[in-house]
DNA sequence: CGCCAGCAGGCATACGTATGCGCATAATAT
DNA sequence: ATATTATGCGCATACGTATGCCTGCTGGCG
């Protein structure tokens, strides 16, 4: 209150009104042991009343630290509008409220691979790292990932977590969850379990899921059946062509693992197309319960990843990486969340 | 790659490889008039050369812009987690495109109501700007508002184009949305038309929306029947209790035309409990487009606002205050998704 | 009573860029 | 030929904070 609006109030002017040096008011602030107790509470008070705040570019500029992190989402195809993967969208809520939590800002950025972000943000002093999140061709990105690590270029991925990961990554145990899944669909007396998604190196997450689901049936001494893989991208229309792949190759199936529940709620408009009913001639399971999952009839079994979890991660083991204290890359359990599609 | 990595170039270190003085390396970058061409391009070669790139903070702190914008999401309701409304979500990444296109830096965060955003973004030279998003009661928001006028914080907000807004906004043209969604209806031959929704001053985009209808059904010689509108607010359980109440009141009815995409939803659950079908018995337009107001069934005929020219409209409504050139307060048109709950 | 430890705070400076002003040199006008 | 203007660039400095180092003072202890 007590000043001319216009020009906004710097350390200087409540040095100056405390009686004090610029730099106490800046170790006051940020409350440093070496200034009592009582200066510090009559400097904040006036800080208060001018409402002054610390001017974050000087502050990132003098400390060499931004406090702030960028997320970058990557997605080769839409090179048009928007179409977020809704999974990527739930985990921005969560790193959101982890970056509030932690104090720290949070640039986002859509990217094409091509673009240096190193460059963009971390060489410009923007941003202290990265977050990575992208759906895609992963060996696609390998050779980026790795110029990001000569590079030192501080930053997490998340994606699959296995030993030949490049660069710190965190992710959901894929392979766990596929056996849940097939523990689940095993445990209702299905044998021929049908796997749609695209399972090799291209896409590991997918990859892991199917090996979770083979680990399942081993432990029932049941052998996988390539006859029933069949392959297919995150989208909906992908899930509604590999199941009519599937239909069309004659075998017989009891279940369906999806990939993803948009894989799965393509392929349950192709088994209402083919006259089969979900659960009772095939019982299905999705991926990520996005908000769809429960909508569609009937409601899609599916295994939530934990988003909350997932955000802390990610931005506990990028900090930690920036503060030279490097975490081990972390894996985090996922849940089955039963709903009609497998009958119940 | 003549530098020991490590530190990084300055400005300084170009200025000395190009045999100039620093100032004019930071023209030259910036594309000064009163740099040569034959030294900008030196200068810009070893710059490229050195994989120099600017320090925003310096920058920044020096010019006093930041390039930066801030999108906040507030809610009041959602203590917790996730759950964001898709609705948003799909903003933004319109925003995001939008900064791109115009080299600005996007910094995002949720907020509670209570906090102070100008003196956490602005006044601390975060950013240049703020984009406000949020549902939720706006009568809430006006005191926050008016603050921000008088304390000169630029800012946007989306909302409800009317005489009395507060601050700088944008938005779609909710009233035509509606005429557009009244008019689908009539032509089909419907004449009783609820609305689910709360249609007051609580809520100014569903009162547009709302007033919309009743401008068509007026076209037509139809006054509005009070009996017809329910309040509901955008969730899928608010439209499931809403069409309860519009059934239970035993009122006849052959349309409706909810807020929401959400509230539809909620409400064609409840109108298969009550055994009535959709389109024979009751047609159904909803709102947003969310992704998953195709995967229902039926399909839903929903409003599809433009996306991406909110983006831009933001974004540039924005920056061209932030030039001291404010633009008039704009609104945008939205466009009917004709699916099978209209029938057709 | 003298000495050393520790606390509280000041001084100087660095972070890296942007910009007002002034000064040459070259181009044009008179 | 000189006077005028435009061009290209350097000098100095400001932006606002954080931090290493040093100092003065208080107090405890031998």
């Amino acid at each position: 209150m007590g000043r001319p609006p216009g020009n906004k109030p710097t350390s200087f002017d409540i040095a100056y009104l405390a009686g004090v040096s610029q730099p106490t008011v800046s170790r006051a602030l940020r409350g440093s042991r070496s200034v009592s107790r009582a200066t510090r509470e009559r400097i904040e008070a006036i800080a208060r009343d001018l409402n002054y705040s610390v001017d974050k570019n000087a502050s990132s500029l003098r400390s060499q630290r931004s406090n702030t992190i960028a997320l970058l989402f990557f997605e080769d195809p839409t090179p048009d509008e928007s179409n977020i993967n809704p999974f990527f969208l739930a985990m921005l809520g969560a790193i959101t409220r982890q970056c509030g939590a932690r104090g720290l800002d949070l640039l986002i950025s859509f990217q094409k691979m091509e673009d240096d972000w190193h460059v963009r943000y971390q060489d410009s002093h923007r941003a202290d790292g990265l977050i990575l999140l992208g759906y895609g061709d992963y060996t696609l990105y390998q050779r980026r990932l790795t110029e990001l690590v000569d590079h030192g270029t501080h930053f997490v991925r998340w994606g699959s977590v296995g030993a030949d990961t490049i660069g710190p990554t965190v992710g959901s145990d894929n392979v766990g969850a596929g056996r849940l899944a097939g523990d689940h669909l095993l445990g209702l007396g299905r044998r021929r379990i049908a796997f749609l998604g695209q399972a090799d190196e291209h896409y590991p997450e997918f990859a892991d899921r199917y090996a979770g689901l083979c680990d399942a049936m081993a432990g029932q001494g049941i052998a996988p059946d390539p006859a029933l893989q069949v392959d297919a991208l995150t989208a909906e229309d992908a899930g509604h062509a590999a199941a009519r792949t599937l239909i069309g190759r004659g075998v017989s199936f009891d279940a369906i693992f999806a990939a993803s529940d948009l894989i799965a709620i393509g392929a349950m408009r192709a088994l209402a197309e083919a006259g089969l009913t979900v659960p009772g001639n095939v019982a299905i399971v999705g991926f990520d319960d996005i908000p769809a999952a429960s909508l569609t009839t009937p409601p899609l079994t599916t295994i939530m990843q934990d988003m909350k979890g997932a955000g802390q991660l990610l931005v506990d083991t990028l900090v930690a990486q920036v503060e030279d204290q490097p975490l081990p890359p972390g894996t985090l359990p996922a849940r089955l969340v039963i709903r009609r599609s497998t009958g119940g």
